[in-house]
DNA sequence: CAAATTGTATTACCGTACTAATACAAATGA
DNA sequence: TCATTTGTATTAGTACGGTAATACAATTTG
């Protein structure tokens, strides 16, 4: 599991760690009782204080992404989400709202960006079928 | 034009002035030529410093939605955009890319996603059209 | 049990983002 | 022209976010 990181881009280091594994398991490199990287070994990779990771894998914690041992480990949950269908969307809806009004900003056709939308689920399942030979 | 504003949301005023610029235009609420409330009248109405207005124009003229005449006012300019089809879609490539993640993550299906995106296109136009006989 | 490895909690520093107060400048309009 | 209305520039204060140093606690492993 191959981290990257950026110090002067303005988003904050713990926010980029946490993208990052997001990504990979929707890309499923990373899948259900995976381990992840011990805060110290990350950090010390990144040249980052442990504290930054440890935060990062908290908040993917409170997000019900991963589940963490205490002197254990960080191990990636399964990925059941128990939300209802309404609520899902409800907490999609400002992200897709953003994305319709920036398309139409820049006068990209809505079938435009809705192919957009395709290829970033098609990126996904192609790094996935990449990695399921191992 | 009503424009409103939370204070304690965590999202700054200014963006959220910026935000609601973009959607009444996308929603074609404000259209060309059409001058925007007078930074001081809006951040009367808001209770808010002038100068916070003033900066979600700035930032909206930056990025070529509206023109401004000192002294004058501020005016929705035209909204075409000079940029080649590759470069609006890598503009919005990182928001398609986090919707696909998002939605993987809390498993709601790909053709979900692209209906939730669909529905926020119409959501645009439907307002459009309430308005459009005025 | 003891040592090593894991995640956690506390504290503090530092920069910067956000907002505001105030004064300035350009354009309009009676 | 003179007053009013518009946007702009400068400065500053306050708060908060991000990161780090350090010490703590729980688990694993020999």
């Amino acid at each position: 599991m191959i981290f990257r990181v950026h110090h002067g881009s303005g988003v904050p280091i713990y926010l980029q760690i946490e993208a990052q594994v997001k990504q990979s398991i929707a890309a499923r490199l990373l899948r259900e009782g995976d381990a992840l990287p011990p805060v110290r070994k990350l950090a010390a990779e990144l040249r980052v204080n442990p504290n930054t990771v440890a935060r990062a894998y908290q908040n993917l914690e409170r997000d019900g992404v991963l589940r963490t041992v205490p002197g254990g480990g960080c191990y990636v949950n399964s990925q059941t989400s128990g939300l209802l269908y309404k609520e899902k969307i409800r907490r999609l809806k400002p992200l897709a709202d953003q994305l319709a009004v920036e398309a139409t900003q820049m006068r990209l056709a809505p079938s435009d960006a809705i192919d957009l939308l395709e290829n970033s689920f098609k990126s996904l399942t192609h790094s996935a079928t990449e990695n399921s030979h191992d």
